[in-house]
DNA sequence: TATCACTCTGTAATATAATTACTATAATGC
DNA sequence: GCATTATAGTAATTATATTACAGAGTGATA
């Protein structure tokens, strides 16, 4: 899982002044064109700079590859599809060409990152207090709210007593009523929302286990008895989508798994009856409106 | 920016059925594990294989490469960016070491494919609309009501007149009292509800523009102006959760960024004003309980 | 069932590519 | 200006990949 290649075309560009002269040529032909490097020879390369064959080699070597072919399969690493090297933060002056892929590649990017740092016995124990919950309570304001939402149209499938509230004296009154047994799964990005925090503070103090879906660190997060901290790097910049959303869904998803997966296959039936209980609420998939798949997009 | 290449782990798993007996081998030391392969000489491979070197060969030449390191290469780009084209479906044998990583480069992988798949004329023909409507209704049910809940707030920040409902009589009577300039944005993974394509019926009849975020080809994009269609591969498998969420989710966030980016750089004060306005609900960031950062996660 | 045509696969020869060891030259410091 | 070190090239060597060819297996047809 290696993610030191991706900045291998970052170092190339920085080191290039600390270079001694061939190696500069080499380095310079590559930044030129790195696609095109990745499909040369050496022979071809060391042409191409005006250098020898073994110059190009001490290069690749210097950059930490064990040789030219090596240093090839890291830069085409780098050079693949999405990962830019340059900013992935959207400027004023892009084009909808521009935008959209660098918002995928920066949620992308960002969910690689999540999952290589994330923490499997937090998961697990989390997994543990749901599944052993007597009642859940997913809560959000704002933005977090249509998260806490999808939390409870996910979890209500486990039989498990789940319920979603958005509206904070709802929330309130019942952390007030809280107690021992019960689960207050609390979702705010900033962590700093006093209602979501005075919430979890009753909960806590009522005895009800409190798991905070928020930023590591926030006062949310000190008031709750497992914090699963979503730390994504949030762009400062006004034009960029909040990726934390995406990450608390995902998340969500692991979650929901584990709570499958630990129900055993004995549940599955379950999980299907509620599936086919939507099935007279829509059309079939034999009618004929479906056969004619136009290709709209 | 080749994009066949990000799909070669892919195809291989794909083309698994068809191949011969020896190139099969050589397939499936390769998704063994891939990212050694990509440092392997064509002996090493061809020896764990069990077959002669010829023979990795030609298996290159099969899947497009003029030859065994122009495959590596390829490989080398299908394995960047931390992106795992093979995450394999949840087993219920999986542990939490097995099922996070498999959820998170479900979703990644989902995420990579649309991203090369999307019609950027789509996004701007929708941007248009969205910009130019004199009212927008977000409309979901079930899973897609909080990704329509989630539109609404990330639009209602445009200053356009936004408006969510998840209740089917308000959907129903406000595309029943839909006319010329108002939007109509649907939510709806599989596109078949009845109530929704209802709705998108009304509402068209009366000279709305419905947008269908939605299945192509469904009776939902049947019945709508323009189609958004978020077709990925769902799982049928009952473990998966639907990435068609979060699809939907990122989606949102280009076209939104889209909206902002039309409406030009003056624009952005207000936006801001609107961050601002939330600061009086909230800890400030000087707080004491902010400043141990408890290392939770 | 025999035979032809075809595909698949390996062996060995050949060609290509990369690395190493060595040497010369240029740069730097004293 | 000389010694030392860093830098770069040449040529030899080694590693790596490709091609041409031939044998084995498969399946269809008479």
């Amino acid at each position: 899982m290696s993610i030191k290649a991706q900045n291998l075309l970052n170092r190339l560009d920085g080191l290039l002044e600390k270079l001694s002269k061939s190696e500069r040529k080499v380095a310079e032909v590559i930044l030129a064109d790195p696609e095109q490097a990745t499909r040369s020879s050496i022979a071809v390369m060391a042409n191409k700079a005006g250098v020898s064959e073994p110059s190009v080699n001490r290069f690749c070597k210097r950059f930490g590859a064990s040789g030219f072919p090596d240093f090839k399969i890291q830069l085409a690493q780098s050079l693949a599809s999405g990962i830019h090297y340059l900013s992935r933060s959207v400027e004023p002056s892009d084009e909808v060409g521009s935008y959209t892929p660098k918002i995928f590649d920066s949620t992308i990017n960002t969910l690689a990152m999540v999952r290589d740092n994330i923490s499997l016995e937090l998961i697990n124990q989390v997994v543990d207090k749901l599944i052993q919950a007597k009642r859940i309570y997913f809560f959000g304001l704002g933005a977090s709210s249509s998260v806490a939402k999808d939390a409870e149209h996910r979890f209500f499938r486990f039989d498990l007593p789940v319920c979603f509230h958005e509206d904070v004296l709802m929330q309130r009154m019942l952390a007030a009523d809280a107690r021992a047994g019960q689960v207050f799964f609390l979702v705010s990005y900033t962590g700093r929302t006093r209602e979501l925090v005075e919430t979890a503070r009753l909960a806590r103090d009522n005895g009800a286990t409190v798991i905070g879906m928020t930023s590591p660190g926030s006062p949310l997060a000190d008031m709750s008895n497992i914090v699963i901290g979503v730390e994504t790097p949030e762009n400062t910049d006004e034009y960029m989508p909040m990726t934390s959303r995406i990450v608390q869904l995902v998340v969500l998803d692991v979650l929901a798994t584990g709570v499958t997966l630990r129900r055993g296959p004995e549940f599955i039936p379950h999980l299907k009856k509620i599936k086919d209980s939507l099935a007279a609420t829509r059309y079939s998939g034999d009618e004929k409106s479906f056969r004619k798949r136009a290709k709209q997009n």
